[in-house]
RNA sequence: GGAACAUUAGCUCAGUUGGUUUAGAGCAUUACUUUGACAGAGUAGGGGUCACUGGUUCGAGUCCAGUAUGUUCCACCA
């Protein structure tokens, strides 16, 4: 067979693909093997392939393989998220873009627009995902709104309401004016931000009622939000500061709406931060709603849902927050109650999805009671039920999960699972599947015939779907008890990452104890984040951000699979270079290297010569490499148990390049122009063989496009050949290691003085050792008479008494004992000599 | 403010319960080597006060305390 000069990625990738999907390898139903399960982190519906799914995809994927190649039966399941506030963002501007406005939509045609988006871009990243090499079942795709898995979501919301997990309630909740919906607490991320602290003034109102002159007397309160003085409601200072406690009780008046508010005492209030009094606005912070409550203060919402003042600021009405926090700066100067104004860094929430500061906002959403059914996901993760990779993650968790606060699960959006409460004029409701068993239930609730009901605005929030997915996928819900349920849950590897781990790893768990009863996995591989080599987080608006498809279109899949891994240590974010993909082109190129020098064996064993001819007479060279192999396999074995996937391919590229090919590989190696022995190279290709079998999770394409030129009729493809799992180290392995040890070294010795030989002419040189090298020595002179290596050198032991004499070319090198002898001393002077 | 984790060669990292004379690997770098699988290669070499300061010990990169720096998570004082 004509062997190309250079690896042809593309046609290979190509190849060995479609090949794979037409023996339909990656399909699994359950059979009577063991089962092993991996459940993709559902990419978001509108999302492109990014380093992070990279290196998150290759992993899960050498996992997968890994397994099917160990005889188990290996189960990938795909599919997407419906990501209801990325994807209803970009519906948005998709029709924006049309000259449509949203709010000119009813419910169903937005819908509608959706779903044809979704049709029309959604999944895209599943086909890139087929590029990179992912070994998943598409036959078993899923997507968190497909209708199975939609009435399984709505099911789980009336089972938890009728529970009473889940609840209604006015509660402050993280407001995002431009998506125009709740947020949970993790979906906002606190940034510095370089701010103004403003010190005002409020008139001071006395026993008679009567406004204090400004400027004799008064109290400053500190605020970075200016705007919101007109949503105050009082004004608290520390019960125990000398300052102003005779004021508590007294009035003071908000500035420029003459809203009369009380002087409170709170221990909250700290007397060593700003002015030490605090200004009170219950609609718009959440300890300010606390301390309202406390109180009985009354609440003015001066904002709208789209972040403009509303009525009930009084002043500044419709224009935005931003905008009103400028001019009323310049109002409450030309009135006189700006004291002063600080530069001041502080933290501010911002949206996760859109990128706007958020706003504390008073509002009735949807609950779930979280504290009532965390308590078996956290014993899971504590007894080692479920672990960990790294473990350090597990402190992480127990910390959350015993400080858990309730889940704002109602999102003011209309892509997504829409909440299934209906209600009356009134305000009154049921939980229901669905309109017909609502109207009923109603009618019995409430003693009415035919309510006019109508179904609650909002939509659940997207992790409400996902956190269902490891069974849901299977149809554990929809579908209870079901065969594949049954066989492939629980999963066995989760890969996801860290900053996912409450809003989704934490909450699966629990759904996963709640609705099967089981752990929804046995493991949690936490990827690091990608980071460029400055250690900066990829990201669009840094550009720092490589494309994929480009990078697997210029140097292919396994050399970016290769690139990606390699630089990934378990548990630590990566510094990702593209340097490290040639790294893996190179190894690629080592690889095919191999393969050519195996095709030229190939040629000279069919010469047919007599037995006499065929030089390579001793089995040791194999016999090492089997050594090798089996003390290699064993520590990949372990490594991999550990999710050390990383080091795990180190020590795979070390065997190939090391001992394989710059060792193996020359020991077995003909003379120039000798004859192959056919049963050596059978021995060869059979080890590449067990090389390639262990390479192939790491590099799919490569590895069974070579492993099939190997040979010419091969009886089962690479990816489901099954791995030999008896080799494991034997007895006499630790010797014939320490042979090959003491050979390399004598090797490198004899090149060491060919070279110093040549230069200075010498046709022989002795070389002195210790009493103990010279015992190591020993070990390999049976080795030397056997004429291990029949090209680069011979060596023989009939020589010098008590000496090794090796041949080298035409020098002759004497290793020699001399105990008595200051060897270093010695030593440098025959180097001198040389 | 609280916590977790980290700090070993230019870079990225190994270093098992403290014990092989001289602390490892890959990448990068330097010198040399090009008709025999492979210059996308080979061979050889350089490069480290194991963050710092103390302590425990016969012995510390490894254990303890403190300091510094960094990363991440949690909380958040207007």
């Amino acid at each position: 067979m004509e062997i190309s000069k250079n690896f042809d990625f593309k046609a290979a990738e190509n190849k060995w693909y479609t090949h794979w999907l037409d023996q339909k390898y990656f399909e699994s139903t359950p059979d009577d093997r063991e089962p092993y399960t991996v459940v993709i982190p559902p990419p978001n519906v509108t999302g492109i392939l990014h380093m992070g799914h990279c290196l998150n995809n290759t992993i899960q994927d050498i996992l997968v393989r890994r397994a099917r190649m160990m005889g188990k039966n290996a189960c990938w399941v795909p599919g997407t998220d419906h990501a209801s506030i990325a994807t209803e963002a970009k519906v948005v501007q998709m029709l924006r873009e049309r000259g449509i406005q949203k709010a000119s939509l009813s419910r169903n045609e937005f819908l509608g627009y959706a779903w044809e988006w979704k049709e029309k871009y959604g999944g895209i990243i599943l086909q890139q995902l087929k590029k990179l090499g992912c070994s998943l079942d598409w036959n078993r795709t899923s997507f968190t709104m497909d209708p199975d898995y939609y009435n399984s979501v709505i099911h789980v919301f009336n089972d938890l309401y009728t529970k009473g997990y889940i609840y209604r309630g006015k509660r402050m909740i993280n407001w995002d004016p431009r998506a125009k919906t709740a947020l949970s607490d993790e979906e906002v991320i606190f940034k510095e931000v370089q701010g103004k602290l403003y010190f005002l003034k409020y008139q001071l109102v006395d026993a008679d009622g009567n406004k204090l002159p400004l400027a004799d007397a008064g109290i400053t309160i500190a605020t970075v939000r200016p705007e919101t003085i007109l949503g105050d409601a009082a004004i608290a200072v520390n019960p125990n500061d000398e300052r102003f406690k005779h004021l508590i009780g007294s009035y003071a008046v908000v500035p420029l709406i003459d809203r009369k508010i009380p002087i409170i005492g709170d221990d909250y209030v700290a007397t060593d931060f700003g002015s030490g009094a605090l200004k009170i606005t219950p609609a718009h912070d959440m300890n300010d709603n606390q301390i309202g409550i406390k109180h009985g203060l009354a609440v003015y919402d001066i904002l709208n849902e789209d972040g403009t003042l509303s009525n009930e600021a009084q002043l500044l009405i419709g224009k935005d927050r931003f905008e009103a926090r400028k001019e009323i700066v310049v109002l409450l100067e030309q009135a006189g109650h700006v004291v002063k104004i600080e530069d001041y860094v502080h933290q501010v929430g911002f949206s996760e999805r859109t990128d706007v500061v958020v706003e504390p906002r008073l509002s009735l959403q949807w609950w779930v009671d979280m504290k009532k059914i965390a308590g078996p996901a956290l014993s899971a993760v504590q007894d080692g039920e479920i672990n960990f990779h790294p473990a350090k993650f597990k402190n992480l968790y127990r910390h959350w999960m015993e400080n858990i606060k309730d889940w704002c699960i109602s999102r003011q959006l209309w892509w997504g699972h829409q909440i299934p409460a209906w209600y009356d004029a009134e305000g009154r409701f049921v939980v229901a599947m669905n309109e017909k068993d609502a109207i009923e239930k109603f009618s019995k609730a409430y003693n009415i015939d035919n309510p006019q009901l109508k179904q609650d605005e909002d939509c659940l929030d997207t992790w409400f779907s996902s956190w269902l997915w490891p069974f849901e996928v299977f149809k554990g819900i929809s579908n209870p008890g079901n065969k594949d349920v049954s066989y492939y849950y629980p999963t066995q590897s989760l890969v996801t990452a860290p900053e996912i781990i409450f809003f989704w790893v934490a909450r699966m768990i629990m759904a996963g104890y709640e609705y099967m009863g089981k752990k929804p996995f046995s493991d949690v591989y936490f990827t690091g984040i990608v980071r460029d080599t400055q250690g900066r987080k990829m990201s669009k608006q840094l550009g720092n951000s490589p494309d994929l498809l480009e990078m697997i279109d210029e140097i292919g899949a396994d050399a970016v699979r290769f690139g990606i891994l390699i630089a990934s240590p378990a548990g630590n974010d990566l510094l990702w270079d593209k340097a490290s993909n040639e790294q893996g082109r190179n190894f690629i190129n080592k690889l095919w290297n191999a393969l050519k020098l195996i095709e030229i064996w190939k040629e000279k064993a069919k010469a047919n010569l007599s037995a006499e001819e065929v030089s390579l007479a001793s089995d040791w060279p194999h016999q090492w490499f089997d050594a090798r192999l089996r003390a290699s396999s064993a520590e990949i074995d372990q490594l991999m148990a550990q999710y050390k996937l990383s080091e795990a391919l180190k020590t795979l590229y070390s065997l190939i390049w090391d001992d394989f090919c710059s060792w193996y590989l020359e020991w077995v190696k003909p003379g120039f122009e000798k004859p192959m022995d056919q049963a050596h190279l059978d021995k060869v290709i059979n080890n590449f063989e067990m090389l390639l079998e262990r390479l192939h999770p790491f590099m799919p394409f490569v590895t069974e496009e070579i492993y099939h030129l190997l040979r010419e009729q091969q009886n089962v493809d690479l990816c489901v050949r099954q791995l030999d799992q008896t080799l494991q180290p034997t007895s006499s392995d630790a010797q014939t290691l320490k042979e090959g040890e003491v050979l390399k070294s004598a090797i490198t010795a004899i090149r060491d003085a060919r070279v110093k030989a040549q230069i200075k002419n010498k046709d022989a040189v002795e070389i002195y050792c210790t009493a103990q090298e010279q015992a190591d020595w020993e070990i390999i002179r049976p080795l030397l008479s056997k004429q291990v290596n029949a090209s680069s050198f011979s060596f023989t032991t009939d020589a010098i008494a008590n000496s090794i004499q090796l041949v080298v070319g035409s020098a002759k090198l004497y290793i020699k004992s001399e105990q008595a002898i200051d060897t270093s001393a010695q030593r440098k002077t025959i180097e001198d000599e040389l």
